[in-house]
DNA sequence: CGCGCCCTTGACCAGACTCAATATTAGTGG
DNA sequence: CCACTAATATTGAGTCTGGTCAAGGGCGCG
């Protein structure tokens, strides 16, 4: 889920200090000192190794970052939603490339405003957190969940508010949801640590099942979520 | 690298804000709003999905985060070393549970101290930078190492400085390295999203090779550290 | 010395990968 | 609008890496 919804969603008020962050970034990101960029599909934001001089947010589409092996191998890391911040680097140099997958817009962020202003540490510091436990659980897909397991787990994370602990359930009569990937194969493949072939196989054993149906090839419609997410390995 | 090092370690001068950051941490570190905790090997520090009331610092010793699955799979998500934050959330509860490897020192902080003053917001947006990136290293180990290439870099990483960009090469005549591993196989195959008889014969397989000799169950001599380094995948 | 824990090794099995053929979709130009 | 092409996805057959199950070995500690 992305930050912005997530700041939104949960009710984290104890912890927020008397100064509103938000109002804070929203004054920094409408001030003079932001850059805006729009991003077609397959653009490149910047690549593993360059020197990490700004950093981003994403306003909108969709931004996946990854890294290589010397033979190839790839490994997506992270697939970023609006609101999310990106290229902040502790090192001098970026770790992943970053590459877009639908239309974005993008805005150039500017290391040392940032820094010197606590609202926006804050804020920065808030996304990062959340990076972190998304990182967490990609780490225990990644490590222990079967092909099917995290095909599921995919499907799931692009419903919001479903699958997590307050998951209030199918919301009328019918428990469908339709879904954009804007990933192909070979994007969900090296996302989920899987081969495209594994990954075609996984999605033709649930239209099997009878709990999705292929509307456009990257366009899935849901028919069954808590059939999805009885497979994520997690329930 | 734990963050502390990798501070002291590379020229990041030109991000520095005027104010030194380091002082700054020192200062609330030494004020008496901290209060610290020792813990033996096994201790655990919070569980995942206790409510997230406040955050530590590793002062020293080794710890480890991992997640459980219903079923009881385990993913150990982060091995953290001195000077490592962790235990600062974005949601509401600890997403995953904080286990001592060794003897360990901690230092609890406060949540709320933290968030009001710039210099300490602008230490630990550093210190989860630092953890985002080796999460990356991580993803790729999961998703797309063998077995083997996974045991390798896990060495490497118990190595300061080698196997780095700039690693500058065996130090004199032999290129040998002592490492003690503080876990034991089936932590370490947590951690690596493998079986505890994998990673056994791995190893037995890098002594077969003679690359390492094996001293004491968790202590390594590691014979020819560039010959580890071959295997990682990353060269 | 003996018990318990952890590690190693072997034999076998299964899930995911590889390679290859085909099918489908999206894009292009007539 | 359709035919053609290139790119992407699906499916099948066979292989292999790593998992499972089971037995045995080593080490530390009482």
């Amino acid at each position: 889920m992305a930050y912005r919804e997530r700041v939104a969603a949960d009710g984290l008020n104890d912890h927020r200090p008397d100064m509103d962050i938000d109002q804070v970034w929203a004054d920094y990101l409408g001030s003079e000192k932001t850059k805006r960029q729009t991003l077609k599909p397959h653009d490149v934001v910047f690549y593993e190794s360059d020197s990490a001089n700004r950093l981003y947010e994403l306003v909108s589409g969709t931004i996946m970052l990854y890294k290589l092996l010397p033979d190839g191998r790839r490994q997506v890391v992270e697939v970023l939603n609006s609101g999310d911040l990106f290229g902040l680097q502790y090192g001098e140099y970026y770790d992943c490339t970053a590459e877009a997958l639908t239309n974005a817009e993008i805005r150039v962020l500017n290391r040392r405003d940032i820094e010197v202003s606590l609202g926006l540490q804050q804020h920065v510091g808030r996304c990062l957190s959340a990076k972190m436990e998304s990182m967490h659980d990609h780490a225990m897909l990644l490590g222990r969940k079967s092909a099917m397991e995290r095909v599921a787990s995919f499907i799931m994370r692009m419903i919001p508010d479903r699958g997590t602990l307050d998951c209030p359930g199918p919301a009328g009569e019918r428990d469908e949801k339709e879904i954009e990937l804007s990933m192909t194969r070979q994007e969900i493949a090296d996302y989920l640590g899987l081969t495209i072939e594994t990954v075609s196989r996984s999605i033709s054993e649930l239209k099997r099942r009878g709990l999705i149906k292929i509307e456009k090839q990257d366009c899935i419609l849901i028919t069954r979520v808590c059939g999805i997410c009885q497979i994520t390995g997690m329930h």
